[in-house]
DNA sequence: GCAAGGTTGTTGAGAGTTCAACTGTCCTGG
DNA sequence: CCAGGACAGTTGAACTCTCAACAACCTTGC
């Protein structure tokens, strides 16, 4: 007796789509990225922190936002920090914690970087799909998402 | 003027849950594979190999069938190569090339991952979709990947 | 034939990621 | 008030991926 339900045909094909899509896709963002010296990962995070109060979020916050295990958001921010993008700050509340805080080179980085970076999203996702078609695939994925990590407090 | 067309409230969720649920869902494969000793895309080229005439493939063909560089196939063909899951063979029609063959311990292997693997792909994947949405899904990836690399031959 | 240029696959160094182990701080029950 | 356990963040080693440089081979045009 084989418990494994398999995929059907058109189940594996849209299985295949989905990884050579997602694969392709993610190749040509960091492409795009690399000329501002950013890896997606340290987009992300920037992005995170110029939408944050005072530009700053614990750092545990900061990587739930951006689905990283605690470890690698340490050494990414590290990167960031050494680059000058971010700088550390001890928590007050908090003896345990630490605050990331956005400096302004670092704004003035993520400006420029994300004219090119919503290009490129827009060039290689948005104009490929109908908006509708967009939309359902977020939506999709908002569910895949939900169902993995309910809270949305995953640390990975 | 700022030529940059931004995305709007709903396009942004959009792509930011196209992001967490690629992330997580990835995630979620690789901690299933590891059980079985196997990266992802390791697990991508067995089940290539396993398809292919004679269970064997052209280095360059397979890269592109996985969307890997050649550099990184390599680099992950050694590694399943020193565990025995698959051979090199010089390839007769072509003096540059490289045979890669899936060994017999490569498809043991293969099977004994493929039933986990595909349980998680439904369990994370195909559950939290009607098959309407997933097959949409997958369509709409397929056109992202065609526009990204119309031939299918892209090494990335 | 054979030189020039393209293709195939490998290499090694550097950058990025994961995991387990660790430090230091907070919280709770007795 | 303090012991035990939970939580926040860091570290270092092992591993994976990227990039540029390279060696070997094929192909084309003369």
């Amino acid at each position: 007796m084989d418990g494994t339900r398999w995929l059907d045909g058109e189940e594996q094909q849209a299985w295949r789509s989905y990884i050579r899509g997602v694969r392709l896709l993610d190749e040509a963002l960091r492409r795009g990225l690399e000329e501002h010296d950013l890896s997606h990962p340290e987009y992300e995070i920037l992005v995170r922190l110029s939408e944050a109060p005072d530009r700053s979020l614990r750092m545990s916050d900061l990587a739930s936002d951006v689905v990283n295990s605690r470890s690698r958001l340490t050494h990414t921010v590290n990167r960031l920090e050494r680059a000058g993008w971010v700088r550390r700050e001890p928590c007050s509340q908090d003896g345990r914690g630490v605050q990331c805080r956005l400096s302004d080179a670092g704004f003035t980085r993520l400006a420029e970087a994300a004219h090119t970076h919503v290009s490129a999203v827009r060039a290689h996702l948005l104009d490929p799909l109908t908006r509708e078609e967009f939309l359902a695939l977020g939506a999709s994925l908002a569910k895949v998402g939900n169902s993995l990590d309910p809270g949305g407090r995953c640390t990975v």
